[in-house]
DNA sequence: GTAGGGTTAACC
DNA sequence: GGTTAACCCTAC
């Protein structure tokens, strides 16, 4: 009989084991549950999972955008997202604190107060030798210049915000630069400064200082500059017009006329294009270049992207029928002053223009899958107050002046302390609890995921997550009670590059 | 080519 | 200054 040699364990055989925590060919085990795991799953594997109980992959997933409403599951809010406007980069370190914590329910409120440190600046400051002012008083003249507070004039109002001859010769100076027209590049352009306007404040004061260019430009002719000698041309009324003369445009260093950006010249539609319109729309659906192609229609003279902004525009109605998306329009506009009761026209559904009723036989079944969109989802409502659904003003890096008081949210260092100092106070028993000054939100009670069997953490409170395998293993729930996998978890199962999100991998979402 | 959404002119 | 709708940009 003969003995095997006994095989000593190297180092090397320590560090070749296979790592617990990459996926495996062998099923793993929920660490706490014991539930199985998928194993090497894909993200396919996860939709799987997430679209359909018994596994199957739906053949037929929503098309780009088009959203299946069935009822049975709610979105959660998204955050409007403004394209060509430059977004606050976000820190790696300060990333997802626009986001719910794990624990929201244990950190105080948020603030949009402007910290108390502003107001206990030292009294000793350094000086400028430039202005002999202390540095401080001279950088928070600066700051004040730049984001001033809004003055309430005695009847409340804000006062109005005129303007300065820098800023006038800033505005001329972009247009010079630019051409007429391009007063969103004009402001967002770094070598002009101006004071909480907006590009249309910029429209309208070169209209007050140049009408001629504005109105040449208009026209598409050119036009011998005004008088170079004084201020105002035709009608103006002397000494107190703003109008600019030559000289003073030479002054600034503009000798050309004011070119104007290249855009088309707008065309009413008649009443026979929109029947024309709809007569395409009912034949070729959203197919807006064959109803631009269609001969019969005589629309070639638009563009198929105007043909379907006039149809989203006339008829949103019909046009969302089609299961397309209305216009944003109003959202995310702020509340009109002094109009707070009135009920913002947010949805573009509630006071839809009616297409005549000749104009589409509708009792034919639709060319798109129809869709209907509710105005306001109850459940939504009940996960944050109204005030909070609107988050825009966070990102809205184009301040227009209207957003006063969309202040920038101030973080309080001593929110990092605040955790440790309730560290022993119970969370909230509800979803969230709201007051007139604070809201706390338990982001698992919200989500109302089905209560896991695992023992709880000793003397913790809290419960872990359940395995995704767990959630998953309720074929019979009420979807009506569940939500969808929030977008930031998934990012978008639409495959919707502009929300953001990309897929996470399996291991990214089960870790 | 289409959809979503931003920009701008015109009007009030 | 607010509203509306035509025009425009760009991702997909």
């Amino acid at each position: 009989m003969t003995s095997e040699p006994v095989y000593k364990p190297i180092s090397l055989d320590v560090i070749s084991r296979p790592n617990p925590v990459e996926p495996q060919s062998i099923p793993q085990r929920h660490p706490l549950n014991g539930t199985l795991q998928l194993s090497q799953a894909s993200n396919k594997d996860l939709l799987r999972l997430l679209y359909d109980a018994n596994g199957t992959l739906p053949e037929n997933r929503p098309a780009k955008r088009s959203k299946l409403d069935d009822g049975k599951s709610m979105d959660l809010p998204k955050l409007p997202v403004r394209q060509n406007t430059k977004r606050l980069r976000i820190p790696p370190t300060l990333s997802g604190l626009h986001q719910p914590p794990p624990n929201a329910g244990l950190l105080p409120s948020i603030s949009t107060e402007q910290p108390e440190a502003r107001q206990t600046l030292p009294l000793q400051s350094p000086k400028d030798p430039a202005t002999d002012k202390p540095i401080l008083e001279a950088a928070m003249e600066v700051t004040a210049c730049a984001d001033p507070e809004p003055a309430l004039s005695k009847t409340g109002k804000p006062k109005r915000n005129k303007w300065s001859d820098e800023e006038t010769a800033c505005l001329l100076k972009g247009v010079a630069r630019f051409g007429v027209g391009n007063w969103t590049k004009i402001l967002n352009c770094p070598d002009y400064h101006f004071l909480k306007r907006s590009a249309l404040d910029l429209k309208d004061r070169f209209r007050v200082c140049c009408p001629n260019d504005y109105q040449r430009s208009k026209k598409q002719r050119p036009a011998p500059r005004p008088n170079p000698t004084g201020p105002g041309t035709s009608g103006s009324r002397p000494g107190r017009s703003d109008r600019k003369s030559g000289a003073e445009l030479q002054d600034l260093g503009i000798n050309q006329p004011f070119a104007k950006v290249q855009r088309r010249n707008r065309h009413e539609y008649s009443a026979a294009e929109d029947a024309a319109l709809l007569t395409g729309f009912e034949r070729h659906g959203s197919q807006w270049a064959a109803i631009r192609a269609d001969e019969e229609l005589e629309l070639g003279h638009r563009t198929a992207t105007d043909l379907r902004d006039r149809m989203r525009t006339k008829y949103p109605d019909l046009y969302a029928k089609a299961g397309l998306a209305p216009r944003p329009g109003v959202f995310p506009k702020p509340a009109k002053r002094g109009k707070k009761d009135e009920q913002p026209k947010t949805d573009g559904h509630a006071e839809v223009q009616r297409a005549p009723e000749h104009a589409l036989a509708l009792d034919k079944p639709p060319l798109l899958p129809t869709k209907t969109i509710e105005p306001i989802k109850q459940p939504q409502s009940s996960l944050l107050p109204d005030d909070d659904l609107f988050f825009g003003a966070l990102f809205d890096g184009n301040d227009d002046g209207d957003d006063d008081d969309a202040e920038g949210i101030t973080l309080d260092r001593g929110i990092l302390d605040w955790p440790l100092d309730n560290l022993h106070s119970k969370p909230p028993p509800v979803a969230y609890e709201m007051s007139k000054t604070t809201m706390t939100i338990d982001p698992i009670a919200t989500l109302n995921l089905p209560r896991p069997t695992v023992p709880q953490h000793a003397n913790s409170g809290y419960s872990a997550l359940p395995s995704l395998a767990a959630i998953t293993a309720f074929n019979d729930f009420d979807m009506a009670g569940q939500l969808e996998l929030p977008s930031l978890m998934l990012g978008s199962l639409e495959s919707d590059g502009r929300s953001g999100g990309h897929f996470l991998g399996f291991d990214e979402l089960l870790s």
